[in-house]
DNA sequence: CAGTGGTCTAGACCACGAA
DNA sequence: TCGTGGTCTAGACCACTGG
């Protein structure tokens, strides 16, 4: 979670793990599941533990992933980059500030096009503080939802699922008439109670819909988000 | 699941089921803390293990349990059925007809009020091969997703969330314009695979949103589902 | 105070799959 | 082939808490 190992690194195994924290194979083996469920680590047989290469957002976070959403179905995928500001002067909504604890942001706007139609706007803010490296990444072509996800663990998020009708700036960008119905997801990001990130994601609301199947403890089998009415 | 065992029902100690299955007891142990984790059974030292009461219906899920939404915000509850229909001949679209095996089902539409003001629109439909007691259970006074939360076992969940524009009877139902943004919510959920209730609901679009809290691993720390705007 | 669950230990056998 | 993880056993000590 430190960042200390990089994705990929080689973990002790189960034995040296004993040895180590002084305790029985079965104890370190409960621990090392529950990393794996949390996604934070791969295990293999015989090869041994790693950590994982790529965040697994969990099914019900993986909304960010536009380019598998779309391609997936066999849809083109096309991203775009809006606005880019980095802001050091916090003229931020005393909520937003705090949770970015006053710390500089980088600002960005983009969309996400499904075989030529937006899909979905997004209006994102990283703290630079927490994520040093954001600065100078480029993100006029590759989306910072999937550089976040494989550059910044997580250990907690929270989401709010919302309808909205469009408002002129949301309907120009969207093209969608101004009025209609549309999901907003706001999603903030926190590393050890460090604020990540921020973003607010518009969806036309004929278009896109979010889905999942789940068992009664609200493990997530599968994930069933869909675009809909692509011609 | 089967039912057999009412809520309350005490299950046999960890040693009984350590002879009943020839295992250890630590395997015993985890089958039942998944079973905790499943909202299935309740576990008290000294006292036993139980059957579950009330489903404790995750908290991805616990939308419908609209009373307990309202009042722990300090607004007055209101319920109203608004139609009750019992389908045998069925003359449901072939995705429906297919989740209830062509059963006959209960199909039922209600209002919940939150301070008198309609803030969610429920059509329902329940599948009375599957849940033999619905047809006499009294729907007009309690809304049918607590009833069916204390009443039967589920093992299995989807949902679906969208955003939609209010059209002529939904804006008269739930007292918005014509055309204002409601959040959309369609949830199925299964008994071992048998169709057990669908329902649709709707709710004003600046009245209501869902959030949660979670962990990398999907699991839900808070589910934090917000009433705004009431006056 | 004693029955119950919570959790650990030490050891074992096995399945898998990378080397 | 054999190092690694997956999972089970048998036994132990302890923390609760209800009777």
């Amino acid at each position: 979670m430190s960042g200390e190992w990089q994705p990929g690194h080689r973990l002790p195994n189960e034995h040296e793990l004993m040895a180590q924290y002084s305790c029985a194979r079965m104890t370190v083996n409960k621990v090392m599941s529950g990393l794996v469920t949390a996604g934070l680590i791969e295990r293999r047989r015989r090869a041994g533990t790693f950590v994982s290469r790529q965040q697994t957002d969990s099914a019900i976070l993986q909304i960010p992933n536009m380019r598998e959403e779309v391609t997936s179905r066999g849809a083109r995928y096309r991203y775009r980059l809006l606005a880019r500001t980095v802001r050091t002067h916090v003229e931020l909504e005393a909520e937003t500030f705090e949770f970015f604890q006053g710390g500089p942001v980088l600002e960005l706007e983009c969309l996400h096009y499904a075989d030529d139609r937006p899909f979905s706007y997004e209006r994102r803010l990283i703290s630079l503080a927490a994520v040093h490296h954001a600065e100078e990444a480029d993100f006029s072509h590759f989306p910072p939802g999937t550089w976040l996800m494989e550059h910044v663990p997580w250990s907690e998020a929270s989401h709010r699922i919302g309808a909205l009708n469009a408002d002129a700036e949301i309907a120009r960008v969207l093209q969608v008439a101004v009025g209609e119905a549309c999901l907003l997801v706001e999603r903030r990001t926190w590393r050890l109670r460090e604020g990540i990130t921020q973003v607010s994601q518009f969806f036309p609301g004929d278009l896109y819909t979010l889905g999942a199947r789940f068992a009664p403890d609200g493990q997530i089998r599968t994930r069933t988000n869909a675009l809909k009415n692509l011609h």
